[in-house]
DNA sequence: TGACTCTGGGAAAAGCTTTTCCCACGCTGT
DNA sequence: ACAGCGTGGGAAAAGCTTTTCCCAGAGTCA
């Protein structure tokens, strides 16, 4: 038996082509049968250590690499897994898809990325392709705007999360940050640090977002002992500017004014700042201002920096990861559960620094 | 022949299997061969047009999705790509990729996402895992900061596109935003709105694209004759401070004030105006301001909205798409090639609107 | 009517692994 | 020395398609 197989002219043919090496050259080059080099390169069978030993430095050699489609085609699992997104920004839905396939790649499971941007047509073909590529799993991804469709009943029998995105099939599994939680926790640091007149300023209603933050804002007030003047609520555009017009429709008459704001994200937050700014009023001095999203570009550029709801998107992502695992390994999961966020304190709320 | 599928007894057996449809239900149930089927689907082999309807209506009927891994594994073509991405924030990344996915899903591809977070251990087991999958090309994407490594030579023999990302191989293609012609674009726009006394507030001297907007702002300077005295150029960070930090150092003394700013990006820029606000003067009446990147949000929020020039970063992600499926086509491409940016117009430059 | 040409469809190999089942060899015990 | 048993490794099927090659049947022409 020639173990050089630096030498061995049938490895130099061999080397000519790349990337093409199968399990028959390993066991060629091995002296055994393509069965014994499968269970030796997958430590199955019953196998002498020298033969085991001898494959494994074959294939090493060859720098050989199953062929994961043969693999799969046999184990009628695939390993992969298909991301559907709807978010034509991709501010809220990266970090989600970051964190998520680096949950399923240390699980050995690759995801196909799919952007199908509110094109239903471009989704269900985005589907077609998946299933026939025949992903073990589904993650379904959207703008927090939308109460979306479930997606086509093709796809029972395939495992399905909904992550960032809720769907009204109560045998769905949605997973979403906890709104209402994340306002509540803002209002009562405010309220914690002596703030007795807090107003919300906030995007368009249609979104559940709005009005679960809202809800939570309420919620935090009441259970403060504080009271929620009538026109404490705001409701707009997701926009620096309506956090400005906001600011100075609030203002406008200073015995009435708030002496902190909730705004309903980091953008109407640095509107807020800006105009609050204008006025003439001091931060955190005169008003605490608390943002939601904790968007680094808009926090951190912020004067003074802006304090902030953090929804914890990685933490979605890789819980959104586990529960597809999960399901991959035949658990029924379903219900929508919420996740919480937490608050990234900075100078803008008063906060001790 | 039993031409009322609905009813036949065979066919709800099988329903009961989903998902798991193969060309074999196709094939019996329409009362041919597995072959005949398989040129029936393809449009393939010489069938008559009896047999072929026959077989699709069969196909239809079943929901019948032909097995991806199967065909691969025939074709030795996987109708996949991976794309490996190290930008860990996805502001620049997600344009291009999503470009590039829709691309490439036109084409009928697939793409998997993978992110290596500057870790080159987990950059090389992904480019295993793809390789293992027998994608068809590889894209690559960075951060703009570093001229990176060439991904392994395992790679060899599969297309590989840098896109956004820069390596010394001559071999390799890289498609980048034309950054000194951006500057230029910016600059002349500028000098052609009567600016005399132009400015340049830039990120860290390590990054390419700040040496090449140098250059190109220093070019279109000359090229307008006019001048661009010592301490025009201030490299600094890409933050809003450093535009903060940047413009009171600038006006420090009025007589040497300029009267335009050209930001390496839009957070700079966004600083600047923030800072030209708070010394009184007034843009674009004193000074005209343009900025790098078009970001939307840094955009759009700014007083007065901030004119800015664009990378075509979905131009960027489309022509990798196209140039990768050359590739695979069997073309050979390679060099560097640079893609024109444009220049959006916005109030802040003092153009008539 | 016989030979020949189309034509439509079938059989089988190939693509790469995994896994089950089985066989042969060598050893043990008497 | 022989029966039996354990052990290591091989053969082959299966997983789903595609494609090539071939055959049978029908039609055509002389």
């Amino acid at each position: 038996m020639n173990d050089r197989l630096g030498d061995d002219p049938e490895l130099d043919e061999e080397a000519r082509a790349p990337g093409a090496r199968t399990i028959r050259d390993v066991a060629r080059l091995a002296g055994v049968s393509i069965g014994t080099a499968s269970k030796a390169l997958n430590a199955n069978g019953r196998l002498s250590a020298k033969t085991r030993a001898k494959v494994l430095k074959v294939a090493e050699e060859l720098d050989y690499r199953p062929n994961n489609l043969a693999q799969s085609l046999h184990r009628a699992r695939s390993m992969t897994v298909g991301i559907l997104s709807n978010d034509n920004y991709g501010r809220f839905t990266f970090p989600i898809v970051a964190a998520l396939e680096r949950r399923l790649f240390d699980s050995g499971i690759a995801v196909f990325m799919c952007n199908a941007t509110d094109d239903p047509a471009r989704e269900r073909r985005h589907i077609d392709q998946l299933l026939r590529k025949r992903v073990d799993g589904l993650i379904v991804t959207a703008r927090r705007a939308d109460r979306r469709e479930p997606i086509e009943p093709a796809a029972r029998g395939l495992p399905v999360v909904y992550v960032f995105a809720r769907v009204d099939n109560p045998d769905a599994l949605c997973l979403l940050p906890d709104d209402e939680g994340g306002a509540r926790l803002a209002v009562e640091h405010l309220a914690r640090l002596g703030r007795k007149r807090i107003a919300h300023i906030t995007g368009p209603e249609h979104f559940e977002a709005v009005r679960l933050r809202e809800k939570g804002f309420r919620a935090a007030l009441a259970s403060a002992g504080l009271a929620a003047p009538p026109g404490a609520c705001r409701s707009g555009r997701w926009s620096e500017e309506w956090g400005r017009e906001a600011v100075r429709d609030l203002f406008a008459r200073p015995a009435a004014a708030p002496d902190a704001l909730f705004c309903g994200n980091d953008q109407i937050a640095r509107g807020a700042l800006d105009a609050l700014n204008e006025i003439g009023l001091s931060v955190p001095g005169d008003v605490a201002v608390v943002g939601f999203d904790n968007w680094e570009v808009m926090t951190s550029g912020a004067r003074p920096p802006l304090t902030s709801v953090d929804m914890n998107l990685d933490a979605l992502g890789t819980a959104a990861g586990d529960a597809l695992l999960q399901m991959m390994a035949g658990s029924k999961l379903c219900g929508v559960s919420r996740l919480p966020c937490s608050l990234v304190v900075r100078a803008s709320c008063g906060a001790i620094l």
